[in-house]
RNA sequence: GCCCUCGUAGUUCAAUGGAUAGAACACCAACCUUCUAAGUUGGAUAUAUAGGUUCGAUUCCUAUCGAGGGCACCA
C-alpha cells in the first residue's frame, strides 16, 4: 500500500541526507486537513532533537531528497516540520480503474489469510425475549465477522444460547402458575408467552421465599429431567424460542455455523473445573462451592460450581472454549458480549490460562456498550424492555410511510421498508466506537437523515440510478479524457482498503461507518455539482466510472456493516 | 470501601501525542424545467476541574468531582 511505499522513500531519503543513525518508526498518516496533502509524516519533528537541527530544515531536506516520483504530484515541507505528500492524477485514475476491474475484491487484503477465526455472538436466552441488547450484540458480531472475512480470514459464526439456568426455571414456574391460578386457557405457543412467564416468575422469585424454593426445585428438575410435565413444557418453550430467533437472524442477515447450548456445555464445563480442582487450580469455598481465586491475578474470586453442584456461567465458558476448539481448530476465538461481562471474563480468562494455556492465548473478548434507555436500565425481569420485534416494526412503519407514494409494487415496498429499517437500526448501533454505552432514544437514535443508514443506502440508490441512465444513453465508463482537478470523491474512494484493514486490526466496525458516511457525503456533493451523464461532455465517461466505483465501494462497505443494499428506495 | 470503564457543542457521536478539535440532530436562511430533496450550500456553540510529562496533550501520568459496570454461587 501507499503508506509503506512512502515510509520506504522517507527512510531512504533520511539515510541519504543525514546518514544511518537508527531512525525511529516512521508514521505516515492522513492529515486532518486536506490542504495538507494526501499523506503526511511528522518524522522530522521526531528526529530534530537527535540531529540538533531545525525540524523544518530537516523536512525540507528529506522532501528534496525524495525528489521526483511518479506517485506524487508534489512533496512539501510545512511548518513546524511536517512532510506532506500529494498523490498524482494518475494514481487516482488508476485506483478507480482498479475498482471497476475487480469490484468483488477491491479493498480486500490478505492480512488474515487462512486464519481460522470463530466468532461467538448474539447469545440470546431461550424463554426470554430477543431485545435490543441482543440486537446490539448481533450487529456488532456480524460486522466483525464480515470485516475479518474481508481480510481473508476463515470465519465460523457461533451462537451460544442459555437454555438452562435459573431464568428458565423462573419462566416455567411462571407459566405453570399462570395456567394453574389465573387463566387455564393460557396457551403457551409463542416466545412472548414464555417471556411473560419469565417476568412474572422473576418477580415472584424475588418477593416470595417459598416460591423461590419452588423455582430452585424446578431448576434442579430441569437439569435431571425427572419431571415429565416440566420436561414437556421445557421442550415446548425451547422449541418456540429457537424458531422465533431463527426468523430474527434471517432478518438481520446472520447465518450461524454452530449452535452451542448451555444444557450441553454444563456437564463438560463442570468436569473441566473438577479436573482443575484436582490440579489445585480451583479450590473449595463457602458452602461447598468450587471457586477460582482471582486475587492472585489482581482480580476477584468467582464461583465456577455453585453449592447446588451446578456449573455457573464461568465454568461453562471454560468448557466451551475447549468444545469450540474440538469442532474447529481456531487460531483466534472471539467472544462478543456486553461490557457488563468484562470483569467476569477476566477471571474466566485467568482460569483458562491455567487450564488451557494455548486456548487462552487465542481467545479474545470483545465487548460492546449497552443500549440504555433514557428512562433507565432495561431489564427483562421487570418487563422494561424494548424487543427487537417492536423496534423493527416501528421503524418499518415509518419507512413505509415515506415510500407510500412511490411507484413500487406492494412486494417491493415491503422489501425496501425492511432493508431500510434494518439499515437505520444497525447504523444507529454501529456508528459509534465499540465499548461504550449508547443512550438509546428510539426517536432520536433511529434517523433517516444526516448520519444514518438510509443516508448511505440513499446515496447508493442515487448512484445506481445514474448508472442506469448512463446505460440507457449508451455511455460507458472510460479513462481517456479526465479533468485535471482531482475531486475529493476520488480521494475518498481510494481510502477504502486502508480503512477496511484498520477496522480489521482494531475490530472496529464504526471506522467503516464513519468512512462510508464521509464517502456518501462526497458523492452527494459531487452529484449536486456535476451532471454525470451528459452526451456532449467529454468527461462524462470518466464521471460515470467514478460513480460506478462509488457504487461498488458503497456496496462492499454496507456489506461489511451487515446493512442491506437496496437497488431502489 | 476496593477494582475496571468513561467525562468533548443544547443533544448523540468523531479525532494512531500533531497543523484551524470534526460530523449529525435541533435552530435560522438559500437551492428541485440536471440524472431520486431520505439531498446540497451557508450560519453559532465544546475538550469536567487542578497540576505534571512533552517542541506539541482531547489523547499519557497524579489528584479532585461526576456517571456507568463489577466486587462468592443469574448471565
Amino acid at each position: 500500500m501507499v503508506q509503506q511505499q512512502i515510509e520506504k522513500l522517507v527512510r531512504a531519503a533520511i539515510k541519504k541526507e543525514f546518514g544511518d543513525f537508527g531512525v525511529p518508526e516512521i508514521v505516515v498518516e492522513r492529515p486532518v486537513e486536506k490542504t495538507y496533502g494526501d499523506y503526511s509524516t511528522n518524522i522530522a519533528l521526531q528526529i530534530a532533537k537527535e540531529l540538533k537541527k531545525n525540524p523544518l530544515e530537516i523536512a525540507k531536506k528529506v522532501a528534496g531528497g525524495i525528489g521526483q516520483h511518479s506517485l506524487f504530484e508534489k512533496i512539501e515541507a510545512a511548518s513546524p516540520g511536517f512532510i506532506n505528500f500529494y498523490l498524482s492524477r494518475d494514481f487516482f485514475k488508476d485506483t478507480v480503474k482498479e475498482v471497476l476491474k475487480h469490484p468483488k475484491i477491491f479493498g480486500r487484503n490478505n492480512i488474515l489469510k487462512d486464519k481460522k477465526v470463530i466468532v461467538e455472538y448474539t447469545d440470546p436466552n431461550p424463554f426470554k425475549v430477543f431485545h435490543i441488547g441482543h440486537l446490539s450484540n448481533n450487529s456488532t458480531g456480524e460486522s466483525i465477522s464480515r470485516i475479518i472475512e474481508f481480510q481473508g480470514g476463515n470465519v465460523k459464526r457461533a451462537n451460544y444460547q442459555g437454555d438452562v439456568g435459573l431464568h428458565v426455571a423462573k419462566a416455567i414456574w411462571g407459566v405453570m402458575d399462570i395456567r394453574k391460578h389465573r387463566n387455564s386457557s393460557f396457551d403457551f405457543d409463542s416466545l412472548k408467552d414464555f417471556s411473560a412467564g419469565y417476568a412474572y416468575g422473576s418477580q415472584a422469585y424475588e418477593s416470595d421465599g417459598d416460591i423461590k424454593k419452588e423455582i430452585i426445585e424446578i431448576n434442579r428438575k430441569i437439569y435431571d429431567k425427572s419431571d415429565k410435565g416440566i420436561n414437556k413444557l421445557y421442550e415446548e418453550g425451547r422449541k418456540v424460542s429457537l424458531k422465533e430467533f431463527e426468523k430474527i437472524y434471517k432478518k438481520l442477515g446472520t447465518k450461524f455455523d454452530y449452535y452451542f447450548f448451555e444444557s450441553k456445555i454444563a456437564t463438560f464445563g463442570k468436569r473441566v473445573v473438577e479436573d482443575g480442582l484436582k490440579k489445585g487450580i480451583f479450590e473449595k469455598g463457602e458452602r461447598g462451592a468450587t471457586i477460582f481465586k482471582g486475587e492472585k491475578l489482581g482480580l476477584h474470586t468467582r464461583v465456577f460450581i455453585n453449592s447446588e453442584g451446578l456449573a455457573t456461567y464461568e465454568a461453562k465458558e471454560l468448557g466451551l472454549a475447549k468444545i469450540k476448539y474440538d469442532k474447529f481448530k481456531y487460531d483466534v476465538s472471539i467472544i462478543v458480549t456486553g461490557n457488563e461481562i468484562i470483569e467476569y471474563f477476566k477471571v474466566v480468562l485467568g482460569a483458562m490460562t491455567e487450564m488451557f494455556p494455548e486456548l487462552a492465548k487465542k481467545t479474545k473478548h470483545i465487548w460492546h456498550g449497552m443500549l440504555r434507555l433514557p428512562e433507565g436500565k432495561m431489564s427483562s425481569r421487570t418487563g422494561n424492555v424494548v424487543t427487537f420485534e417492536f423496534l423493527f416494526e416501528e421503524v418499518k412503519k415509518i419507512v413505509s410511510g415515506k415510500i407510500e407514494a412511490r411507484k413500487f409494487t406492494e412486494r417491493e415496498k415491503n422489501e425496501i421498508a425492511e432493508k431500510v429499517a434494518i439499515g437505520a437500526i444497525k447504523y444507529s448501533i454501529l456508528k459509534q466506537s465499540i465499548g461504550s454505552d449508547i443512550i438509546y432514544n428510539i426517536e432520536k437514535s433511529i434517523s433517516f437523515e444526516g448520519d444514518s443508514g438510509p443516508y448511505l443506502q440513499y446515496s447508493l440508490v442515487r448512484a445506481l440510478s445514474v448508472l442506469e441512465k448512463a446505460k440507457v444513453e449508451k455511455i460507458k465508463p472510460l479513462f481517456k479524457d479526465l479533468p485535471d482537478k482531482i475531486t475529493d470523491l476520488e480521494k475518498m474512494l481510494c481510502r477504502f482498503p486502508e480503512i477496511a484493514a484498520k477496522a480489521g486490526q482494531e475490530y472496529e466496525p464504526h471506522l467503516i461507518t464513519t468512512y462510508l458516511t464521509e464517502l456518501a457525503r462526497e458523492f452527494n456533493n459531487y452529484y449536486a455539482n456535476n451532471k454525470i451523464v451528459e452526451k456532449n461532455d467529454e468527461f462524462s465517461p470518466y464521471k460515470i466510472a467514478i460513480t460506478k466505483a462509488f457504487s461498488i465501494i458503497m456496496k462492499n462497505g454496507l456489506w461489511l456493516l451487515g446493512i442491506p443494499a437496496p437497488e431502489k428506495m
